[in-house]
DNA sequence: AGACAATTGCAACAATGTTGCATTTATCTT
DNA sequence: AAGATAAATGCAACATTGTTGCAATTGTCT
């Protein structure tokens, strides 16, 4: 929900900003990753002008409470989801028809966030991309 | 080695040419993902000059067979690394110093490999990235 | 309603990544 | 060793993505 996320941000001192919102729905209503430029073409065609500038802050924000994901599927720029899911996030990149679906396993991550331990790093959280074929792709 | 490389290359029907041996050179020498606009810089210092366009032509071919790896590292452009421990990559990425290190485990990347297939994708490669703090940075 | 700090938008810029095409180069053949 | 050939490079021009400083605006608290 956009409203819990906005709670956070309030708790946490930051401010309830129209560009905000609009951001976190944005994400909320997306099923994929998308990038900022995406984003703010998504609000332009309703009618919703926010400057690239605010929406680079806004991610950077969310990520930095981990209320959203950074990933880069493949290319080489942001791509951006909210952190809904519980333990971390996993994206399977099919590279052929380009579509992103995305995983988590709770299991999966308490063994990875130990490995890390292990080598003294203290993992605040983390991401995994798969890149290969989806199954319909894979059939052809 | 860069020969084995280069080999993979030409076994492939790929030449031999002086700014792909370049790259490989740069990016085994190299212990941390670099960007191309990097290895750029650090061959112009030995007087090799090579178009970026080049490099990130000649990073792309790697990438596709599978000698080299793509990741994002917190922010959201391309680094690239050797492919060249066993198994899937992973990634420390401490967010106060920036220091990247890597680690690899054939029997996490089975697991999630098995996941990933459970779920109908066929994985080729797989990157992951932990955001956290280096045991330095945590003492702090 | 007013004060105040946080946030936004703007402008200008910097860095990163892409495309088409002429020139060059590696490889294979002769 | 020279020539033929396709692949690869470099160049130029462009497109996209990301950053910074600062003035104007806005959300929150009193
Ligand atoms: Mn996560
Ligand atoms: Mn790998
Ligand atoms: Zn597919
Ligand atoms: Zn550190």
């Amino acid at each position: 929900m956009v409203q819990d996320s906005i709670q956070t941000l309030q708790a946490q001192g930051y401010k309830a900003t129209r560009p905000r919102k609009l951001v976190l729905e944005v994400l909320e209503e997306s099923e994929k990753p998308i990038s900022p430029y995406d984003i703010q073409g998504i609000l332009r065609t309703r009618g919703k002008q926010i400057n690239h500038v605010t929406i680079y802050r806004t991610l950077d924000l969310l990520c930095r409470l981990n209320l959203a994901h950074k990933m880069m599927s493949g290319g080489g720029f942001l791509k951006c989801s909210l952190n809904a899911a519980e333990g971390c996030h996993r994206f399977m990149v099919c590279q052929d028809c380009g579509a992103i679906q995305e995983f988590a396993n709770k299991e999966l991550c308490r063994e990875e966030n130990q490995l890390a331990r292990d080598l003294g790093f203290h993992t605040e959280h983390h991401l995994s991309e798969f890149y290969g074929l989806c199954s319909g792709c894979y059939e052809k």
